[in-house]
DNA sequence: AAATTCTCCTGAAGGC
DNA sequence: TGCCTTCAGGAGAATT
């Protein structure tokens, strides 16, 4: 299940292999994805090069000069660069297609995308109304309070909304909570200033390292058997219900909120 | 406007 | 061995 770290480390480790690389081809196998992937994909592409690779929350961005592959992996979605020639498997939905290698895209539960815009990106309906990068400047304490203010819903679903800031799912919300000492359901809006510092301060620990991390065991994406990009982190709560608090040693609660598992210690949050 | 529920999908895992 | 059920979940769409 990609997260922000798996899609940043899978945007640069695909990007050396695609970079400044003639698409010669692109077949498509089956285009039901979360959307359809769009007829024109091949007519689009072919004869041009891949200019340059961007990241914008999950979702990665190929330009090729004339508009934008918008890629996002959905729960289950992987990258791979291959030779070309490679035998295709079940869930092998696209190939894009360079002289000598090839992006293949795979996705067995199909809630990826492969889209095609023409527009700036930043504007496509997709992108348009996306919060700030965690990573950046621009998601602060200052922001978080005040787009908190008055909101009844719980802090986690108020994290995991990528309105108000993009790329912390279900692991990385259940874990920045625990290491800033805030339970999950309390109301967003009743969280003071200087807890959001705190959480703040977590939630961009916990990607950073997580990046760091994904880079330094980043594996080798021309290879198919290989889980190219994903990476074990070291995980204090996320799927540990049962266990023993690494602070405390209390037993994690684990909790169903809003149809998402939630682990937490009742002690230190 | 805000909040919740539904929905897409298939592989993995567990029960009997 | 095999059939069944349940679970995993990003995020838009529908609904209250």
């Amino acid at each position: 299940m990609p997260e922000l770290p798996e899609v940043e480390t899978t945007q640069r480790g695909i990007a050396p292999h695609i970079l400044n690389q003639l698409i010669t081809k692109v077949i498509i196998r089956d285009k039901r994805l979360r959307w359809p992937i769009p007829d024109n994909l091949a007519h689009v592409l072919i004869g041009h090069k891949i200019e340059s690779i961007q990241r914008r929350g999950k979702y990665i961005l190929l330009n090729n000069g004339h508009g934008h592959v918008i890629l996002h992996l959905g729960m289950s979605g992987r990258i791979h660069i291959l030779p070309t020639q490679t035998p295709a498997k079940k869930h092998d939905h696209v190939d894009i297609v360079f002289n000598e290698k090839c992006l293949r895209f795979t996705d067995p539960r199909r809630f990826g995308c492969v889209l095609w815009t023409t527009e700036d990106p930043q504007y496509h309906p997709l992108l348009a109304n996306l919060g700030p990068e965690p990573l950046s400047d621009a998601f602060d304490a200052g922001y978080l309070y005040a787009r908190s203010r008055k909101r009844t819903l719980t802090i986690k679903s108020f994290l995991m909304n990528s309105h108000i800031v993009v790329g912390v799912g279900n692991i990385y919300a259940n874990e920045a909570l625990f290491l800033a000492g805030i339970r999950p359901q309390l109301a967003a809006g009743k969280i003071s200033r200087a807890r959001y510092v705190d959480l703040v301060f977590h939630i961009k620990q916990v990607l950073t390292k997580a990046i760091e991390l994904g880079g330094t065991t980043l594996r080798d994406f021309t290879a198919s058997d290989g889980k190219p990009g994903y990476f074990q982190q070291q995980l204090y709560v996320y799927g540990r219900g049962g266990q023993a608090c690494i602070k405390c040693g209390n037993t994690l609660k684990e909790i169903r909120m809003h149809q998402r598992s939630t682990v937490y210690c009742a002690r230190c949050q």
